[in-house]
DNA sequence: AAGAGTATGTGATAAATTTCACGTACTCAA
DNA sequence: TTGAGTACGTGAAATTTATCACATACTCTT
């Protein structure tokens, strides 16, 4: 299914979890509509893709809906992350509580400068990046978070894609090469920022 | 034009960065298309949108298309940002190098939590929330970043969009409810994790 | 000066995505 | 039990986005 499709699924199953927090028992695509700026034919043909999770008349269990979202999106597996760079980023990453919120928790730290290694950020000692392959396989890591200066990244990828890593969120200030099996999420300050730019300049001139 | 093309020109203006600097007088779209990832129709497409920067044969002048983007992105204009919210993540924005060297400068942060009121970090001095509006203007601030709890960022953005501010990089997980007029651009890691958990949960069962 | 090679810009086409609009199915009240 | 109201699921249409393919225009070599 599309990337854009997936990404509003997970809009959907935020909306979920504050109803659910309200008590909410059923919501209408009106409702998710209303709350999350989609349209409602596109919150319906977006939850069709995946199967009939509705039912007419009546619209959405927020319970059930919650949990074949939940399902379909995988975010139950509970993902074991290593985060790649533990610069200013990098370790707000690491305190960042959100990912354990979402069912993720990154269990180990790396860094290629030998003065971080052996540092304890949030728990976790920083380790080389030359440990990456020995210790992707021991803790069971099947994902990976990129957080080096640009120049790094590239040879730091190779790293994680030999030692079996194959879906990584890269925040590297860099378009990446990877097999098309790779699946990569890049989060691009400087391209939202520009675009950000852009569009104040296109008000200004018009 | 489309938000996916002018995100892709930022694409476009990092490689000629990289191209210049590595003393490239002239480029084509294949160039371009190889090191981005995008087809080189696409680029050609998306660049003839905004002008004629080509020439037949030749191809694109480095510095004359660098410049071209520039000014298309206006970049160039020097955007003066407000930082809202210094937690983790705040602090980690404030003390990235990288939006100096996009030519955008933070020029002031705010808080609601009095115990972070005050402090100093990376030159600038912490203020309340409550003085976004005075601030604003008198900084000549053009551009927001919302890096606060998800709780709180609704009742921030209402203060900045009261203060003038039009373009917002919002980085709290919830969508946001703004005039059209306003340009809000979302970095939303929950979105961008769950997109690689579906991915990866997508191969395991083919 | 001519021919081979290169590479843009763009109509035309194709593909992907979104929206429309309505048949179907369910609920509830009278 | 019937009728009014609600809301999903989905073919069909519309719209948007991307790709193809080639006429045009430039460079360089001989």
């Amino acid at each position: 299914m599309a990337q854009t499709t997936v990404r509003r699924l997970s809009t959907y199953l935020r909306t979920l979890g504050l109803e659910a927090a309200s008590g909410t028992q059923s919501i209408s695509s009106a409702r998710i509509s209303a709350v999350t700026g989609f349209t409602a034919a596109q919150v319906r043909r977006d939850l069709a893709n995946f199967g009939h999770f509705g039912r007419r008349g009546v619209g959405y269990s927020v319970d059930g809906l919650q949990k074949n979202l939940r399902a379909i999106l995988g975010v139950d597996v509970g993902w074991r992350l290593a985060l790649l760079g533990v610069g200013n980023l990098g370790k707000a990453l690491l305190a960042y509580r959100g990912f354990d919120q979402m069912g993720f928790k990154i269990v180990a730290a790396f860094d290629n400068d030998h003065r971080k290694v052996g540092a304890t950020l949030s728990g976790l000692t920083v380790e080389p990046v030359s440990e990456v392959a020995r210790r992707v396989s021991e803790l069971d890591i099947q994902l990976a978070i990129l957080a080096t200066p640009a120049e790094a990244a590239q040879e730091v990828l190779d790293n994680l894609l030999a030692a079996g890593i194959r879906a990584v969120l890269n925040f590297a200030p860099r378009r990446l090469q990877a097999p098309a099996e790779v699946e990569i999420s890049n989060v691009d300050l400087a391209i939202e920022v520009e675009y950000l730019s852009y569009s104040l300049t296109r008000r200004r001139l018009s």
